[in-house]
DNA sequence: GCGACAG
DNA sequence: ATCTTGTCGC
């Protein structure tokens, strides 16, 4: 297993990352539609963190837009990057994430984030930052609001009510099930606010959360606890000369 | 100043 | 995010 490297020149404080995100919000595009809901491919990432091992393992899974079947995933395993600071999330997450996406045999379509693209302090959350590292079209998708005030969307699936900074709609909350807690939907880069809820609802026929999320977060926590386990086996064991554990309980 | 605050 | 047992429901 190789450990993915924190870039060289990497922000160290939290104003070094303010700065940089006010240097790339520049860099967004919001002009373009984006790619069609249920055509193309769409991929999840996710990252999933072990703060006493000092990692994180990012997910990248490519899913056909239409039938939400799995095309291809990579994964991969970093050093932790940055705290976590709300608002500077991206600088935790960015590095693991973009070598998963690297090794990823085919183009990812679309991808979509576990955060906040527009919807964010400063306007460049995650799925934007991502978008201009990579000019992927990206949106992201929160399952918790951040400090924005919304009114409570309909009940429905679909229902939906916008995110407000002031009198700017930065994203959506949006109903993906019945009766069920909204997500919060906003646009990364590359990608209209109406076509990132569309994807959204394309994403979600059964569960709250979008086939995307749900893959990259299965994937990346299977990578960190193998991860987690190659480290206490030592640098020199795999998973081919690696013993199995012994159990109490096993063989019952 | 204080609390709230994506993952 | 992560720590965590049982439990209700399809």
């Amino acid at each position: 297993m190789r450990i993915v490297a924190v870039p060289a020149g990497w922000p160290a404080t939290e104003d070094e990352a303010r700065a940089v995100q006010d240097e790339l919000r520049g860099r967004v595009v919001l002009d373009e539609p984006g790619p069609p809901p249920g055509t193309g491919r769409v991929t999840g990432v996710d990252v999933a963190y072990d703060d006493d091992l000092d990692l994180v393992a990012a997910a990248a899974v490519v899913l056909d837009a239409g039938t939400l079947d799995v095309v291809a995933e990579a994964t991969a395993v970093g050093r932790v990057s940055f705290p976590y600071v709300p608002g500077l999330l991206a600088f935790r997450e960015i590095p693991t994430v973009r070598a998963a996406l690297d090794r990823l045999p085919c183009p990812p379509g679309l991808v979509v984030c576990d955060g906040y693209g527009l919807a964010h302090p400063r306007r460049f959350g995650l799925a934007s930052h991502l978008g201009v590292l990579t000019d992927l079209p990206t949106v992201g998708v929160a399952k918790n609001p951040f400090a924005f005030a919304y009114d409570d969307p309909g009940p429905a699936r679909g229902g939906w009510a916008p995110l407000l900074a002031g009198t700017e709609e930065v994203g959506r909350a949006l109903r993906t099930r019945d009766g069920v807690k909204p997500v919060f939907v906003s646009v990364g880069h590359r990608v209209s606010l109406d076509n990132a809820v569309a994807h959204t609802l394309a994403l979600t026929p059964r569960f709250r959360l979008p086939e995307t999320t749900r893959r990259a977060d299965a994937l990346c926590r299977r990578a960190l606890r193998e991860a987690a386990q190659g480290l206490a086996g030592g640098p020199d064991q795999d998973s081919t000369t690696r013993q199995a554990p012994t159990s109490r309980y096993s063989e019952s």
